[in-house]
DNA sequence: TATTTGCCTAATGGATACATTAATGTATTA
DNA sequence: TAATACATTAATGTATCCATTAGGCAAATA
């Protein structure tokens, strides 16, 4: 990783050793530790840290460090929910705003959706979730809000911190969302494409929704 | 005001000053100035800055430094888009979740919000914004979901911004609003009261929308 | 005159030394 | 033994020094 912008670098870093599973919730990011395995000063962890608090990605004891969060079902509960309603304003926005190069780009990560290999496997989900952001994300960005935008990718992400942490033996949902998953991404951009806003914002909103379900079970 | 964390009151001390006009969109907010206003060193400086960037309060150019972002027509129209369709889901929500004590809350905002003297006078107006804050984020704090609430939080300050930027001369917006303001605030209450979540919801939109169309006159 | 080149400067970016403090362990005492 | 007070420590919080660089200014060039 190129490192021109130590506290870019920093940033970005953290995030990787999260969605990697580093941590386990209510673990300390120390910013010692980190600094001594990123290979650079305290500064920029410092305030790569004090970025990922302020965007409510961590949470911080005064004088004690910062710290994942304990994930719970009613946390759980308020992310998705947050997250249906979110992207239910999305896509029903992106609907209204999109172009034709916008439900191309769509149709083409459905595309890459579908050619996933071994989804089984560690590597064939992280490729599938990469894909499948590229997909909610890119929709948000179609929605011209850059508000709503910015709500979208914290609380994907935010919910995202879920799925990687019940789903961590790779099995059940992606065997699944295999199928699943493609099919409810064409529906919606069949909508956005037909400029139907309410549509997409409901299929969205379900889909979404059916996510949480699968997940919910085993928490 | 008190210094214990030197982080925290340059994070409170920079918001002041903007909310006090002490800077125009586009000006530079610079580490060495406000270091040297606020009488401490950069390093809680920068680490305040670094939050209200993060936030989306502030934009940063690289080796340039932190500025207050131009206000635009088309940002204000985002900003209000996003702002009446979060405020739906919090007023929703908070019918759905609120309990006496919450109400009676409520009830006494808006009584505090009818007593402001002087609503043409700087002290005045900034008295009413006050409560109008604590009115709107009251009832997200209600609503029980943090996220929806911290976007809430956010898209509300941005809002007022615009207000206060383009209502300076401070006698418009609040001459009528000194009316309208807490009759509005008073049937959201109702609304809230009886659990009817779509009714709190749809008058919430209508709420902030007419705000923003008092507004856009301006713009 | 218009444009390029390169120096200058003021500001951020980063490292490090030092101060402070919450938490924990340890000894002392009733 | 249990409780309190004290000491230790390990981390954050802060100040400051040095490095880097974007942008401006001016001289040189065509």
């Amino acid at each position: 990783m190129k490192k021109q912008n130590l506290e870019e670098f920093a940033y970005e870093s953290i995030i990787k050793l999260i969605l990697e599973n580093h941590f386990k919730p209510g673990d300390f990011l120390l910013e010692t530790e980190l600094s001594d395995t990123l290979e650079l000063s305290r500064t920029p962890v410092r305030h790569a840290l004090g970025q990922l608090v302020a965007e409510g990605f961590l949470d911080k004891k005064k004088k004690k460090g910062c710290f994942i969060p304990a994930p719970t079902p009613q946390d759980a509960k308020h992310v998705f929910y947050a997250r249906e309603n979110i992207e239910y304003l999305t896509a029903a926005s992106a609907a209204r705003y999109a172009i034709n190069d916008d439900i191309d780009s769509l149709y083409e990560i459905i595309d890459r959706e579908k050619d996933v290999k071994n989804p089984r496997t560690r590597d064939g989900k992280m490729a599938y979730l990469k894909i499948n952001e590229s997909f909610h994300l890119g929709i948000a960005k179609i929605s011209q809000n850059k508000y709503l935008e910015q709500y979208c990718k914290h609380i994907f992400w935010r919910s995202h911190s879920y799925i990687l942490f019940f789903d961590s033996d790779y099995t059940g949902l992606t065997s699944g969302e295999q199928k699943v998953g493609p099919m409810q991404h064409i529906e919606i951009t069949k909508a956005i494409e037909n400029r139907n806003e309410e549509k997409a914002g409901n299929l969205m909103k379900q889909h979404v929704r059916s996510t949480f379900e699968k997940l919910f079970i085993r928490i």
